[in-house]
Parts: C-alpha cells; sequence; structure tokens
DNA sequence: AATAGTAGCGAGAACGTTATCGAAACCAGA
DNA sequence: TCTGGTTTCGATAACGTTCTCGCTACTATT
C-alpha cells in the first residue's frame, strides 16, 4: 500500500529507454530487438513487477475476468461445477469473480444489477429456484454482455445454455425402476418453475405412459434431504402408497432412505429409491443409493468454454449443450440382494 | 462490447456540466447541490450508467476485490468457508476472486506469484497440504499485500490467522472416548506438515497421557474416505488392535466406518469412531459419526473480517483468532445403544 | 458599502497501460 | 551518393475516473 509498486515507467527509467518499448517488450510485439527484449524481461523480473490489470483493462476494454452466479456452493454438484469453470479459466488466463445468491431472487437482481459490466467480460449464471423474472439477464443481454447459463436455465432467454440430459436421465431412472419390478412409482419433484424439474418430470411421466403405469404422486419441493423426508411422510400418508420413488436429486433421496428406515421398511426390497446427481453421500448412506450420474465437472469447463468462446468472437453463434447422464445402480433399487 | 457503454463523460454532456461534478455528484461530496445531485443520480439511472471499476482502481489504489485461494472447494468444510467470506465480502461490498490450487504446491506457487498486486486489494489463503515453501506468499508480504491465513496457516510466517480450535477440540475428542469406556485408542492423522495436523496429533497424545493411556498408532495420510479406509487395514492388521479411532476429519471417519462394517465389526460396539468437521453427511452414515463441530462459516466470515480490517487500516495488528469447536455425540462412539 | 467567507462548479493533471504515428538508424541496390 | 525499404524505437494521445486547484457568485458580517 505504502510500498511504492514498480510500474512500467520505472523499468523503462532505470534502462533509460522509453515506455512504449517496455511495453511493447513485456508482449510478443515484433516491433523490438531480441536483445532489448530480454533486457526489459529481465529487469521486470529484477524489479518484481506486475502488471497493473486496472490500465490494461481500461485502455483496452476487457478485463481478463467472468462472474460466476450461483445459488450455493455447498453442495457436491454446484462445488464440482465451480471446479471446472475455475480450471478451464486459468488454463486460458481468465479469473473467476464468485458470487452466491443463496437460491434468493432478492439477492440475484442485486448482484446482476450492481454487477459493474467493465469489472468482468463475461457471466456464467444458474438461476436460482424463485427467478420467475429475468428482467436483469436481459439488461445484461441488451449491453452485449456475453453470458451463458448452466444447469438451472432460462426458457425464455436466448442466449448458450450448457446442461445435463435431464429428460433422458429421467427416462433412465424410471426404466431402471420398471425393469426392477417396481410399478407403483412415485416421483419427488423440484421447485416447479425450474426447467431442470420439468424436463425430470417429463421423462418420469413419459416413461410411465410408455410402459401403461400411473404416476403414484409427484411431490414437488426444495432440494434438501429434509424436503425428501417431508414429501414421503406426504406420500405414504395417502391411501395408495408407492413402491419405489424417483427423486430429482439425490439429497431428498437420502432423506426419502432416512424417512424409509425410520419406518421399518427395508428400501430396495419393499420401496426401491433412485435419485439424480451422483454425489459421494450416495456410495456412503446404507443402503447405497442408485442415481443418475451428472457430468458436474464437464458441465463446468464446458459452460466456461462456450463462455469465452462468445467472449473472443463477437457473433459466435448461440450453443444449445446438453451432455449425457448415466444410470449408476447400487443397492436401493435391488430387490434380491438386499444386505444389511 | 461493440455497444456504447455510457460513461461520466456522457453524463456531463447531456446535462451540461462537467465530470467533475458528475464525479462528485455520485459520491458522497458535500461539493455539490442537492438539485444537481438528484439530476445527475436520475439520468444516471436513466442512461443506465456503470461506475467502470478498472477507472476507479487506477486512480485511487484499491479495488473492491479479494483473492482467495484455497486447496479446493468440493468439501463441506471448504465450501461453507467460502460462503462466509463470501456473505461478509458483499456486505462490505467486496467482491472475491476464487483461485483453486487442487492441493498441489505448484499451482499454489503459480497462482500465487501471476496474482497482479493492483488487481485485489488482500489475499485470503488456506495453504495445500504440501506446501512447505513460503516464499511466494512472504513475498506478498513485503509488497505490503494485506494477507490472511485461514485453517490450514503456516508457522514461519507472521501474518493474521484464523482457525478453529484443533487442540482443544482433539482433547474433547479423545476425552469422549474415554469417557465412553475405550482405552485403546489410534488416530488417523492428516498429512504430517499440516500445522492443524500437528495440533489435533497433540490434543490427542496429551489427553492420553493424562489417563495414562499408551497410543494404539498414529497414521498419517490424506483427507479422503479412502485414505481413512487404508489406514484401518494398516491398523487392523498389528498386533494390538484398537477399540476406537479418533480421525483427523469426518470424511477419513466414514472411510473407517465402512472398513469396519465391511469387516463385521460393530461400531459403536466394538470399536469406536469419531471424526472432525461435522459434515452433513456425518448424520446420515450408519451408524452416525460422533464429530467434533467446527465452525466453518464462522471462520469464513471473521477471516473475511480480519482481511477487510488489514486492507482498510495499514496498520491493523495482527490478530490469532481461534473460534471454538463442539462435541456432537452420535452413534458412531455409543456402546450402549448400538442400533442396525 | 466594503470585506470576508462559503457554496458550487470547472479546468486540468494524474493513475498505468496500450495504440498510433512518425522519426531515426541502418542496410541494400542503383 | 542517393533512394527506398526495413527495423527499432520515442512522443503522445487515449481509456474513465478522481483529485487538486482555483474561480465565480452569493451570503453574512461589520
Amino acid at each position: 500500500m505504502t510500498k511504492r509498486i514498480t510500474t512500467i515507467k520505472d523499468i523503462a527509467k532505470t534502462l533509460g529507454i522509453s515506455v512504449a518499448t517496455v511495453s511493447r517488450a513485456m508482449r510478443d510485439t515484433y516491433d523490438v530487438s531480441a536483445e532489448t527484449r530480454k533486457l526489459v524481461l529481465d529487469t521486470a523480473a529484477k524489479m518484481n513487477y506486475r502488471p497493473n490489470f486496472n490500465a490494461t483493462g481500461l485502455v483496452k476494454s476487457g478485463t481478463h475476468k467472468i462472474a460466476v452466479i450461483i445459488p450455493a456452493i455447498t453442495n457436491y454438484y454446484f462445488s464440482t461445477v465451480i471446479t471446472g469453470i475455475q480450471e478451464y479459466a486459468l488454463e486460458q488466463n481468465y479469473q473467476v469473480m464468485l458470487y452466491l445468491t443463496n437460491d434468493s431472487a432478492y439477492w440475484e437482481r442485486k448482484v446482476v444489477q450492481e454487477l459493474s459490466l467493465s469489472s468482468v467480460d463475461g457471466l456464467l449464471a444458474c438461476i436460482t429456484c424463485e427467478t420467475i423474472d429475468f428482467s436483469h439477464f436481459e439488461e445484461l443481454i441488451e449491453a452485449d454482455m456475453p453470458l451463458v447459463f448452466f444447469d438451472r436455465v432460462p426458457e425464455s432467454i436466448s442466449t448458450s445454455v450448457v446442461v445435463q440430459d435431464d429428460y433422458t436421465g429421467a427416462c433412465m431412472a424410471t426404466e431402471h425402476l420398471i425393469a426392477q419390478g417396481y410399478s407403483k412409482i412415485a416421483h419427488l419433484a423440484g421447485p416447479r418453475d425450474l426447467n431442470l424439474t420439468q424436463q425430470r418430470l417429463q421423462g418420469y411421466l413419459d416413461t410411465l405412459k410408455k410402459h401403461d403405469l400411473e404416476s403414484y404422486g409427484v411431490i414437488h419441493s426444495g432440494f434438501s434431504d429434509e424436503n425428501g423426508r417431508h414429501d414421503m411422510e406426504i406420500l405414504f400418508n395417502s391411501p395408495s402408497k408407492p413402491d419405489a420413488v424417483f427423486s430429482v436429486n439425490d439429497r431428498k433421496g437420502f432423506g426419502a432412505i432416512l424417512w424409509l428406515r425410520g419406518h421399518g421398511i427395508l428400501v430396495g426390497k419393499e420401496v426401491g429409491v433412485i435419485g439424480f446427481t451422483n454425489d459421494p453421500t450416495s456410495k456412503i448412506i446404507t443402503p447405497s443409493l442408485s442415481t443418475i450420474a451428472e457430468p458436474a465437472y464437464e458441465i463446468g469447463r464446458k459452460s466456461c468454454e462456450v463462455l469465452i468462446k462468445h467472449i473472443q468472437k463477437q457473433n459466435y453463434p448461440i450453443q444449445q449443450v446438453s451432455l449425457p447422464t448415466e444410470l449408476i445402480v447400487r443397492e436401493s433399487t435391488q430387490r434380491k440382494l438386499y444386505q444389511v
């Protein structure tokens, strides 16, 4: 703070050359001799020079920064996505600024609006489960700010999006339950307005219809294991009890398993449970949870890649990326091998 | 990008006043009349003006940004710490830039060295478990960059640090095991060089000594559940088998429980297990894992608070904050109530 | 009525870098 | 020796904002 940071001027002064030459030597410009470049680079290293990004950002409009707006990071999926984003960004020499909305539409709007257009080159966003008004994002688009959504994406806005194949994943999960001999299948669904919720719900419904089965209940609620428990309470207090549940995510699946165990119901043998995510805890819980694995890390990398392409090429076409999921069979959907 | 962003000059031009006045009106300067301020603010809003942080950062040295350098975020503790950091930073109008080192000392050094001193006001760091050379951090300190460490802190550097009380936590864990009647206690320790590892090890050793007990083994390894499994394999293949283990963190504790269950050993009744963290999965695993709860969220907030104080007051004294932990008793250390 | 004080504003420099333009130095060919 | 073409470099203007002066006009005091 008080100490003087060495600038390009200092280097120029000690070397007796102009700042322009120093600036050129720093970058890969041809307009400088090999010896002076080496001289500049050496003294720069000696004087512990670091470029001032505020200055470079001022003159070339473009900071090498991207903003990531995400509901939370305290779960496996989101934290893994961020890891993917971060790694790709670093490889491409971009820096990531993190904004947590805590799943509050109010905070999301506030963060997006206060985001200085000049402080980031682009935006990677995953909306809250409350977001129904997207005008704050639309303002960004009008200002030509590169923007790509991942995982939870709005339907009404035309931007690039990167998601997992939620529909097919849901079909696979439901098919698996049916193949295992379950027929009274219910669905623990996510918040109503989320695209992802609707996709997974539709995959579930379509697969049931394909097999001439009826739904044994669909309950919409949040993503926590507590939500899962509560939904099971409702589901199993109804006259027509299901013999399997497909949960919109693993955490609600954990809640479902815990509720079933707490009520002396054998998970797998009596009631099957399948989740969606492949959270590491799904291997740890007893019985272990069958699930649809999401490529979280790749979603992070891919969405960052698409964003940076948008940043670097003005008219890069809008991308609709959908990454494949995978069925992972564990104990919670096995009728025979039930153990413990 | 191609579209013109409104600047302070545009506002000045449309209003027929000088840029200086507009600048003053934006901030809380007395040197401007109430009416012109209102006029400026209104047209600024109308023209959708956003401040250019590159410019402000250039003239006042100080971007409102802090960098967070952390090994990973894909676990409960780190992601919760970041959440705390993020929330406090946002409240104080600071923005956080995230850097993941992936627990690689090489990456950590690279990130710290390439970090432009001018692009952030301060640094919040948690070292990798490989870091033994701290010269890259010392360079930052020499350049008067505010720096505070959290959780994993170096001993040799004199900066502010924010940690949980690892020593007392380890004492509490060991005391609890002894109180439950276990006497042959082993310790699944963390990576050797980490201060946190040594503190928890020392707490364990001191408590054993206090009760005239001998250690039934200390094994150093990483933090994953796989490490926990592997360490148990070694521990239980030795002639003197323990009847309880204190794990340096919950994830290794999960591995320990899984290993014991896999070998038909009743967790709790035959062999007690206690962890450290209070990862949400510790409630989900069977049997549920007793643990020492860490105040992860508060550690995030507190370390951010200390950093911002350092940023704002040049000679803010160095802080050594140690936040209390809490014993959480669950099934894995209960000899009597063992169920399932 | 003269002076002092103050509120409100403008002009211009500064922050550290890049970009544009042109000048100097050198070389080759005639 | 002169011309033309490179290569290498320096001066200077920009980028958007804040800050330091200083100026004007108004109010208050005597």
